[in-house]
DNA sequence: CGATTATTAAACAATC
DNA sequence: TGATTGTTTAATAATC
């Protein structure tokens, strides 16, 4: 234990060099110590990693964007289960234990003080659908008042132009038209912007949430979180353009500033005391919208209480208003006493509560599945999935943004849905061999978690390994240069859009040093390969001996047979979809997984008789399209031919055989 | 418990 | 010169 400790205080320590220590709350404890500890060595400040350290200071602002919106998802919750803890314990201690324990959510846990909770452990309390549930709740809440909000404003604009047109005594024509006009283009404006709150409610981690943060520390942020007229002032706020996500929105951001502005100075409230303090509240009174003047009191007294907020009594059913804390505990007190008027109030307040519960229950079941739905057939012709892929260049900083995608499954549980609860023990690392091994071949697992792993900040369960392997295979020509790998990283995994640093310098280490990675020297450059034998070779000995090694590779020979036919049928069909240029995505990820049945197999050296590096029979229709659109597409071409690889619908013949089986024949070893 | 593998950190060289 | 790319060594954790 004190080892571990130790190693965990360590270990924070290096998280600084990140430079984005700050953010780097780190919840991922990533390394469940391990280096951690080698930090020993620590003194000298890695040199020239530190270097790249500064790279991830670049990168932070995407990808550390999206962790930290996570954290304030996971912060929504929080906040609900506190409520929800409080509101049943306030009201009346007597029976709310029981009405506790008849929940699913584990309200239990959270009487006990869901603040203290990490989002960690909230992860591990709330099963993913529990939190999705959460959360849906909070948005389901924070749009209803945002609606009322805009409702009112649009009524004050109402007023404002029948105002305008009686005190300007009918203006010319033109004026008035221009000024309906306008009106109307505000109307619709502010229509825009509550769809787009709307989208950024929908993501909630994923996307916006952009001015602020950037220029603020995240102290800030956390309450930020949600309260739906702080949006007035985060478009207003001076936008800190810097994030280079989400276009859209940025774009849209920037229309609404000035219409925003002016509505809101329309509709009174100042921006920096918002109408409405809080989200929140299942328990009661959305009504808290009401805009008050005086917003002064509202300003969280030091000492507040859970039933007066906004200088009023929050009991159900009584609204007034009381000058200050003490004025309300002595209304609290005489009005609300224990009689039997309080006690029937706070049963049904119960009620409430459980009725929320409940349908937080059916939500969640719903939410289940949905995604057991979306998630269970990743052949399925993914809905929403053209996002991302932009063709690797540089298509990561963006990557995790736009998909509508994400709009549909964003936020997503915490958790893959496909696995059990297994690989995630909270920061645990992937380390996790069990999954990586043969039980789930990367390649289908990847694709069918591949929207969970694109937009959550989950560390996959895979090796560096085989991740690598995957991103060379994956590719047309399956050769990739250090920076593309790089990039399939990001573009794939929310997890490696952060500490960049560390996990770069991971897969250089292991491209170095696993011989089943080959490096190819290329006019422009170098470009990585797999070497498939190799790469098979590697894992068996590992659980030599195990009986479970023969049925596994019983197992995966057969599986590779059929996946042999598989691949061979959809190499035509997936491929070309894969490698074409223009459209990219929408195959992308579906295509991601025929491609490579990856760690499945590891079947000893059953598969490529040949020691040699003859082309084995396989090869069917291969890759006929080949082309590597990819753009790019230089380095690729040049290792085998100068000349543009693309015509050749059968590069087998073409070249010198020697070096290129040495990457393209690999598919057939693959198979066989 | 020892061997193996994976991850992380870091130093360093070569190259861009 | 600084950044990137590769190699290598070491410490540590997890697994078998």
């Amino acid at each position: 234990m004190m080892v571990e400790s130790a190693s965990e205080t360590i270990r924070s320590a290096p998280s600084g060099q990140n430079g984005v220590g700050s953010l780097s709350g780190q919840a991922d404890g990533s390394g469940s110590g391990s280096g951690a500890g080698a930090a020993g060595t620590a003194g000298g400040g890695a040199g020239r990693d530190a270097a790249a350290g500064a790279d991830s200071n670049g990168e932070m602002s995407p990808a550390d964007l999206l962790h930290f919106q996570q954290q304030q998802a996971l912060q929504v919750a929080r906040q609900f289960l506190l409520q929800q803890a409080s509101g049943l314990s306030s009201p009346g201690n007597n029976d709310s234990k029981q009405a506790a324990s008849a929940v699913q959510v584990p309200v239990s846990v959270a009487m006990m003080s869901p603040q203290m909770l990490t989002p960690q452990q909230m992860q591990q309390i709330l099963s993913p659908p529990q939190l999705q549930a959460l959360l849906q709740q909070q948005q389901a809440l924070m749009l209803q008042q945002l609606q009322e909000y805009y409702k009112k404003q649009q009524e004050q604009l109402h007023l404002q132009l029948l105002t305008q047109q009686q005190a300007g005594k009918q203006p010319p024509k033109e004026a008035l038209g221009n000024k309906q006009l306008a009106f109307q283009q505000q109307l619709l404006q502010m229509q825009q912007l509550q769809q787009q709150h709307l989208l950024n409610l929908q993501r909630q981690g994923l996307v916006s949430l952009q001015p602020n943060q950037a220029s603020g520390p995240l102290q800030t942020l956390p309450q930020a979180a949600v309260c739906p007229t702080d949006l007035p002032q985060l478009w207003k706020g001076e936008g800190a353009p810097g994030q280079p996500a989400e276009d859209s929105v940025k774009q849209e951001g920037l229309d609404l500033t000035g219409t925003a502005t002016t509505a809101t100075s329309f509709a009174a409230p100042p921006k920096v005391s918002p109408p409405l303090s809080h989200h929140t509240l299942p328990n009661g009174q959305p009504t808290v919208l009401t805009p008050r003047r005086d917003s002064s009191s509202h300003e969280e007294t030091p000492s507040s209480h859970p039933l007066y907020g906004h200088g009023e009594c929050k009991w159900p059913g009584c609204e007034t208003l009381c000058e200050d804390l003490g004025q309300f505990i002595k209304h609290l007190n005489t009005e609300h006493a224990l009689d039997d008027r309080s006690t029937a109030q706070c049963r049904v307040q119960m009620q409430v509560v459980q009725q929320l519960e409940i349908q937080l229950a059916k939500e969640s079941e719903r939410l289940q599945a949905m995604m057991a739905h979306l998630h269970m057939r990743p052949s399925e012709p993914k809905p929403f999935s053209q996002p991302v892929t932009v063709s690797a260049a540089d298509s990561f900083p963006d990557g995790l943004v736009h998909p509508p995608t994400s709009a549909a499954a964003p936020v997503t549980p915490l958790r893959p849905p496909g696995l059990g609860s297994a690989s995630l023990h909270s920061g645990g690392p992937a380390r996790r061999r069990s999954s990586d091994k043969f039980c789930s071949p990367i390649s289908s697992e990847l694709a069918q978690n591949h929207e969970f792993y694109k937009n959550a900040d989950v560390r996959p369960p895979f090796t560096y390994a085989s991740l690598i392997r995957q991103a060379i295979l994956e590719t047309p020509d399956r050769q990739l240069t250090l920076n593309e790998i790089y990039n399939w990283f990001t573009r794939m995994f929310a997890y490696f859009r952060r500490n960049t640093a560390t996990w770069k310098n991971a897969v250089r280490h292991n491209l170095s040093l696993h011989k089943c990675f080959v490096r190819v020297e290329n006019v422009k450059g170098a470009v990585w390969t797999v070497d498939e034998r190799e790469y098979q070779k590697r894992r068996p000995p590992k659980m030599t001996g195990s009986p479970t090694l023969v049925k596994n590779m019983i197992s995966s020979l057969s599986y590779g047979a059929l996946n042999a036919s598989y691949q061979a049928a959809l190499a035509e069909s997936s491929f070309p979809i894969l490698n074409s240029p223009g459209m990219l995505n929408p195959g992308s990820t579906s295509s991601l997984l025929p491609l490579s049945h990856d760690d499945v197999g590891a079947p000893g050296e059953p598969l490529p008789s040949n020691g040699s590096s003859s082309p084995p029979r396989l090869s069917p229709p291969q890759y006929s399209h080949q082309v590597q659109v990819k753009e790019e597409p230089a380095e690729a071409e040049e290792d085998r031919r100068p000349g543009p690889a693309l015509g050749p619908p059968n590069p087998s013949t073409a070249g010198p055989a020697e070096d290129r089986d040495l990457e393209e024949e690999l598919p057939g070893e693959e198979l066989s």
